[in-house]
DNA sequence: ATAACTTATTAAACTTCTTTAATAAGTACC
DNA sequence: GGTACTTATTAAAGAAGTTTAATAAGTTAT
């Protein structure tokens, strides 16, 4: 219901202790460390119950107790944080010819990193070896984050076309099922727009379009007033097929602009499809941002695109168009949705 | 934050009693007439606080004891209903030339409705006088939802071109300190795609775009995961910007259709149009349903925008499309948003 | 018509958070 | 170095919901 008649997200007493242990370690995460007063006005819950929570925490290892805070006078409070030991993530991007690993502690800080041999096209049996080495190596691993070049419903691979051995493949519940791990799965275009929305770290829910180029045809992930767009059949941002002109759709356009000779011609008409692309995202979900790659377009480019997208929508209207290293933002995306789900836990 | 690390939207124990009520509203709304046990099991809150509570709002007159239900062997249980005369909601629907007012009473029910001159041109003092003759009429008149045709932002017109008099208008503000009134105002596809989305009462958060093809000019109203889309600068649903061929945008083409002599030309051209249309929401936002005015399209013309659509994507991604009333989902949703915001009170 | 049985309602005990008061532990100044 | 002042921490009282037990009000069947 788009009308406010609330259906049951509700909150009973039993839940609320959950929700100030999530809100403490939010917090934590955020500040790094903290004290209980400090927590008890940054969270908005009173003094005594952050105090007693925190207590529970630092008892059952999950926060440490750092030392002396600095006094403002009286007497000097003490400080907490995270336990960086408590537990461990494991963030991984799975491309075709290699898999990148990142191992995370409780902190967030990146404790390991390592690229290992593809598996998309040896299949999961790789996957799960290359995942059972970090397990053995880090036993307090306890989520596991899969960023995939595929379209995924909740865990499950719902069209990955060039990677067989994946079809229909559920990775969510072989490997909760197989190792005890909270499991989660995105699509990299997806995940690469969640870590730039991270990134500019703005509260308010925004729009945004993350516009990618690649050797695979391009794509796109869009995230609409905050919330990732993933579509009624897991085709959203499949840009390639927007039609553009009499004949041809976004791909063939740029495809047709790069089959040109003249460097300029060319690179012209690229310049033109993505104008196009950009109009069309401005006169139907009005994004905030739209993100390109750096290594395809320059600065540059974007003022041509501007100029060219004002001759198709009011130029009041157009977002603000950035440039943005696609590689780090996707493996912020998977870094954030990956201390998410540890800081999620129980 | 995408990341589900949540910043602040907390519940204290201070909360809940009014949390507690909207349950009891909103489940009242829904099902009409209800005992103590029944409101209970559907709101997953504890027998004694729905008797308490319940109780209360009886007091307070905000719901009435209708009588007794039916045994089902034992004592019979007393059952209750929201008062109708508790509260009165009043849902204006601007155009051009003509107001129409819609009142309603706590339960929902339409207890008038009265169609006035139009006040779009004339300005804010002929709206002022409208509104004041019905509430005079209905002392119990607390909320006030108003649909237009143009942007809005929270309560304020951000773009209404053709309207000089409302130009930055702000309905709320205004109405809200003129008269103590609880004051919403949302822009007329908006509205109508809210409407088709609870006439559907789907509890996942879908994706559907609300097609309209009128006389102002086409525009669409989106929601988005269950969310109406409003945009970065409130030009979501400009579709007729949207550009689809060579030279033209979506106006210019379906102009250029209704300016060709042969009608089934004509026709066929303004198919293209749209089916072009459907695939760039298909390869963007890949909402689940497309809807569009029975008063434009037939359910024929339907199948042919499918055929066509499908040789620009693939078609197990299109959309379901139908047709449905527009009059009907724009005041449907004026209703139901009047509706919310009455049992939204407090 | 009354006894036995069901079910609604009310009351009491318990849990959990908040608010307010009391105590403990430092600082700073004379 | 002791006294007055600050601030952290702990303890007690209050508010609001849940769970469990007790009571009241009808039904059904003999």
């Amino acid at each position: 219901m788009v009308v406010k008649i609330i259906k049951r997200p509700f909150v009973n007493p039993k839940m609320m202790g959950e929700m100030i242990r999530q809100q403490i370690r939010a917090t934590l995460y955020r500040v790094k460390e903290s004290t209980k007063v400090e927590l008890a006005q940054s969270t908005g819950i009173s003094f005594p119950t952050i105090s007693k929570t925190l207590d529970e925490m630092n008892d059952s290892g999950e926060v440490l107790l750092t030392g002396l805070g600095l006094s403002s006078g009286g007497r000097r409070p003490r400080t907490y944080k995270l336990n960086p030991d408590y537990m461990t993530g494991l963030a991984v991007c799975l491309e075709k010819d290699f898999s990148s690993y990142l191992i995370l502690n409780y902190e967030g800080d990146i404790i390991g990193r390592e690229t290992l041999p593809g598996v998309l096209q040896a299949g999961p049996e790789l996957l799960t070896e290359q995942i059972g080495i970090f397990l053995a190596r880090f036993p307090s691993m306890r989520v596991l984050t899969l960023g995939v070049p595929g379209a995924v419903n909740n865990g499950r691979v719902s069209h990955m076309p060039d990677y067989e051995r994946f079809k229909d493949f559920n990775f969510r519940t072989f490997y909760e099922e197989r190792f005890s791990l909270r499991v989660q799965v995105e699509n990299d275009m997806n995940t690469t727009v969640i870590g730039y929305y991270d990134s500019i770290g703005s509260d308010d829910s925004l729009s945004l379009v993350y516009l990618y180029l690649g050797k695979n045809g391009p794509g796109a992930g869009i995230i609409v007033n905050g919330h990732v767009v993933r579509g009624g059949t897991f085709f959203s941002g499949e840009v390639s097929y927007v039609p553009l002109s009499d004949t041809q759709n976004f791909m063939q356009m740029i495809d047709a602009a790069s089959a040109i000779q003249d460097s300029n011609q060319s690179r012209s008409k690229l310049m033109e499809a993505i104008s196009r692309l950009v109009a069309v995202f401005t006169a139907t979900i009005n994004p905030h941002i739209i993100i390109f790659c750096s290594t395809e377009l320059t600065n540059l480019d974007l003022v041509q695109i501007r100029n060219r997208g004002a001759s198709l929508v009011p130029e009041e209207n157009l977002p603000k168009l950035v440039v943005s290293d696609w590689k780090q933002d996707y493996f912020h995306g998977l870094h954030q949705l990956t201390v998410g789900s540890m800081l999620a836990a129980d």
